[in-house]
DNA sequence: TGCTGGTACTCAAACGTTCTAGCAGCTCGG
DNA sequence: CCGAGCTGCTAGAACGTTTGAGTACCAGCA
């Protein structure tokens, strides 16, 4: 049976000859090695682990698509699962993946590189965090990020440039954010700018992030924030949803800038004005980076950011007097 | 070594003084069963595949997430695949998950069952199919899908209502329709109403339905629909644009049914008309009916089929004069 | 006492691959 | 003409688990 292992496996020590008969013969008979087999032997399982934070979240939906095609395109199967925003489960499912052997994993964290670390301190195996650029710095893993920095410096560049006085930046808690330097970066651009700026702590889900909204939509109309910048289309949905609820209209008594240009971003009443990022590339690369440590190929580099880009469209104006 | 399995895999023939004790040395240890070893030994990988025609649809986004939570629920592994609307690559990723030995195949197919039957005469495990009505009935798969025939009831009747007398129906080719019943309802209800009904036949994908769409609204004024029902909102928002290109305003103009109410389809503008459904209980359920055929639990019915609401919003009024 | 039947446990085979060691047979240099 | 080194192939161990066969022990019964 040895032989027949070289054969298929293009490796040396078996002659032109036997090679093209076992090929043949395998192909009449339709053989496919049996995974299970191959994994246990070789501790390789050919299986890339994929730990979302949020399933459900639109965002996630191209990522997972590029991802999922380049890896099917060199055989590597996509084992999918979702931390539904819970740090316990999300350890738990990092586990089971080792368990099951998985080659690598990528991990868009529910915040903090704790999973990751454990991860890659058991098995040394490639790791990528999909979109937490400030995270496990200290950990040998890779990233693809979107550059946050750049994209709240646009967004609040924006918002000055028609007027606003008074921003409030919708954000996950500082300790469990993705990243940080988003919420750093608008404190920072606010002073310099010399306006005032708010951030609004939440959740990152809508049931959260309602009620939240409703807090400062709320507040007396002289301190209250004339614009939200939003760290995804996703929450900016919910601002208008708040905005709907208080009585206040789009653009005209409340600016909103959203980040991640979801499809129907552009189609909402009034169109979103966001700062859109090609997810399918953040897959498409965490999966390259990924693959190429996996076939030992030198990679350029261990993180990438890639850039956001203002999209004015409609739900961004000039402040009410 | 064999008391331990029995030990730890709660099967009899071990005292339950020395079960205790493997138990808790297993623990001490962090013992995981190694899951190729007993995907090997066992044939069962508890793991289930998951192949949907289209991973950057929207509307599975939710079907998966439900999926994946039952899954994860009850210590089955997902393995996500697309088929990008490939016949082939369909075939070819069933095959490799065949070779990966997946318990269970859940399928939302591109277009026939010869997937699904391969799959099944080949394995003979646990299938279902995702929003396939009519596909396979010979094959004793299970199916979830949406009552499509009431739904196109309820579309043409409210257009009917609201004065509409030439409707269109967006629709896969024929052949490839994952639900053919559709096209057949509405001919026979417009049929019934004395209504005259086209059907446009396009693949789902924005790039083939845009020129469809183009050809059918550049038509004359007299001859042209004035109301266009389509099988996804997905496909909703292409007549959106395809509308705002041809300088047609919607409800006035046009009016337009979608099918699946996606969160994003009520801030449309207009908020879309649509048939709502319950996306995230159709995985769920799938996955039920899976995990009860894998654990032999009698199941009651090998069909679910959930209904859809109409819920009218503003894409829809009555025709231009 | 001896036999039966059950319980608790141990041994070793088996699952389907990969991989190491070994064995022929051949070539080549001395 | 012999040993060293290479090539092509084979036998068998190994991966980590489950499982069937086998063994030791004990209770119950005649």
């Amino acid at each position: 049976m040895s032989a027949v292992s070289l054969a298929l496996n293009d490796r040396s020590g078996v002659s032109e000859d036997l090679r093209a008969r076992v090929r043949q013969t395998a192909a009449d008979l339709g053989y496919r090695p049996n995974t299970s087999a191959v994994a246990l032997r070789t501790r390789r399982s050919r299986t890339i682990g994929l730990l979302i934070r949020n399933l459900s979240n639109p965002f996630f939906l191209d990522v997972i698509e590029g991802f999922e095609t380049v890896c099917a395109g060199s055989g590597y199967a996509l084992i999918t699962a979702s931390s539904h925003y819970d740090l316990r489960r999300e350890t738990e499912l990092m586990r089971t993946f080792i368990a099951r052997g998985v080659d690598a994993l990528a991990l868009a964290p529910v915040g903090g590189s704790r999973a990751a670390g454990e991860w890659h301190r058991t098995t040394g195996r490639p790791t990528v965090l999909l979109n937490a650029a400030r995270l496990g710095r200290a950990l040998p893993v890779m990233r693809t990020h979107v550059d946050g920095v750049a994209a709240v410096e646009q967004a609040v560049g924006h918002l000055a440039d028609l007027g606003h006085r008074r921003l409030a930046l919708l954000s996950a808690p500082r300790r469990r954010s993705p990243d940080p330097e988003r919420a750093d970066t608008f404190l920072r651009v606010v002073a310099e700018r010399r306006l005032s700026g708010r951030i609004l702590e939440t959740e990152l889900t809508a049931a959260a992030a309602g009620p939240t909204l409703d807090a400062e939509l709320a507040r007396p109309r002289r301190s209250r924030a004339t614009a939200v910048i939003t760290n995804s289309d996703h929450l900016a949905h919910v601002v208008y949803a708040a905005a709907a609820g208080q009585g206040l209209r789009i653009p005209d008594d409340l600016s909103v800038v959203g980040h991640d240009d979801l499809p129907t971003s552009a189609l909402l009443a009034p169109p979103l004005t966001t700062l859109a990022v090609d997810r399918r590339t953040i897959g498409v690369t965490a999966a390259g980076l990924l693959l190429d440590a996996l076939a030992d190929r030198p990679t350029a580099t261990r993180d990438v950011s890639l850039p956001a880009t203002l999209l004015v469209r409609g739900s961004t104006a000039p402040p009410p007097r």
